[in-house]
DNA sequence: TCATGTTGGTTCATTATTCGAACCGTTGGT
DNA sequence: ACCAACGGTTCGAATAATGAACCAACATGA
């Protein structure tokens, strides 16, 4: 591994739960030498992706991000355009919904949007890691991903979120079969108990899966007309989403929701 | 320069009106081998930072900025809190307003909003970069800055964007000065001609300028009840995105807007 | 008070990585 | 057919990264 992805894996330690990390617990989380982490977040610092707060020396990420993200934004405005998707998406099904995209080998999500309807909502945080095999997300983007990228998920570990988790491999790539046939992934308590997560994959110019777009519900409110609705209108919102940021699907994905 | 810094620097290189750049571009731009640049942009390509366009290779900004970026924004939420003092300030003002924050040594506008009260605005785009001499953002953050960072801006070439723009380092330190003495910063078609700048500096929690506060307006709606109101409007805009945010000002920073 | 274990930060000889001139193969224009 | 520019590749020489050991400062607690 060259001196560059040893620099950008320190970055992918910090999360929502830990924006803040010093200097001796980097080393232990990334498992290098001391005097490295510490050079090369020097290195980083300089160049504004972290900063160290002041109290104590711990590093959080810095403003430089900012500025990349919003030309990231310019260039490719998912984001902003999905922003729009997922609002309508989650005021016609009346239930939550969230957008995840791959990042490297990890599935992020980026952005959600709550619907008014119920006072019981399921609730998303922006920018948190989902794994692969236990979310309706991460086997939608896992059913139109390259077989060499399913086969390296699969041979890793496979953690267990609740007792409903799907770890068993062969298990798995039946669900992707399924996924590839239906168009849409579904996981029922699978990664929180009590929900029901509907996802369907986000396409990208060159045909490849990028993220999915997902629609999260008590199960206590997965009536039959919702088990119909909701697959429905995530389906065309789904391909809208993949139309209107330049992209396309692959031949043989369903255009239309099947049972 | 160690090898993190040079592969950080070449995303410098990115902007809004740059937002994909080839590898033989990329040498220009930087002055390195282009083995270098093919090899730095590699690695940073597979950490997610950059991708290559599908039609030619360039190469753009990657997903992963998306996923820093929320992780900034929730240890810091600066952007997020600031588009409310935006909203306010451009209502109150019926002004275009816009936040500018330092990043290593640049300064990048990275949010704004506008009023609605007026079909002619000034208008912005985030993530661009502004100039410390021609603008009264930069100035308002030159005032308040380190004194070796001041002489490093000034000693630096100093372009003119219009007829208006101030280049002589002299003649801008004796603006910092006023700037100094009234807490606030002003530019009339300094960096874009018929409009009217104002900007007040916003801090740190280390008591440290970490940006600047602007409310943008053509010079042909500069009454003097305008010259009043929005100096006023935009000092307490500032202080309050500095509190927000759990910054704080220094101890010689003015309380109120002085004339 | 003294020992112990943290923390962030620094040193320097060894070593591995990066560097860059020159080289491909391809594309597009003339 | 030629030329120029493109992205990408090679390999010995040059440089920068590495990591064990070491500081100083602080905290904990016997």
């Amino acid at each position: 591994m060259g001196t560059v992805s040893k620099a950008l894996s320190l970055l992918t330690y910090f999360n929502h739960g830990r924006t803040e990390i010093g200097l001796s617990d980097l080393t232990r989380l990334s498992g290098m030498n001391k005097a490295t982490v510490y050079r090369l977040m020097g290195e980083m610092q300089e160049s504004g992706f972290v900063e160290q707060a002041d109290g104590d020396r711990s590093y959080r990420l810095g403003p430089q991000v900012l500025r990349l993200a919003a030309l990231r934004e310019a260039a490719v405005p998912i984001l902003s355009v999905s922003r729009r998707v997922l609002k309508d998406l989650s005021e016609e099904t009346g239930e939550t919904t969230h957008l995840s995209l791959v990042q490297g080998t990890q599935l992020n999500s980026l952005s959600h949007a709550y619907s008014p309807r119920h006072a019981a909502r399921v609730m998303m945080e922006d920018a948190e890691v989902l794994t692969y095999h236990g979310t309706a997300s991460g086997l939608a983007v896992l059913a139109y991903a390259d077989p060499e990228f399913v086969d390296a998920v699969l041979s890793g570990p496979l953690h267990s979120h609740t007792a409903a988790t799907v770890t068993d491999p062969e298990a798995i790539r039946r669900q992707l079969e399924e996924v590839r046939r239906s168009g849409m992934a579904q996981s029922v308590g699978g990664f929180e108990a009590e929900v029901h997560s509907h996802a369907v994959p986000v396409f990208g110019a060159d045909r490849q899966v990028i993220g999915a777009l997902a629609v999260a519900a008590p199960v206590s409110r997965m009536t039959p007309e919702q088990a119909v609705l909701i697959p429905a209108a995530l389906h065309r919102a789904g391909q809208t989403l993949t139309h209107r940021i330049g992209g396309a699907a692959p031949a043989d994905y369903p255009q239309e929701v099947a049972a």
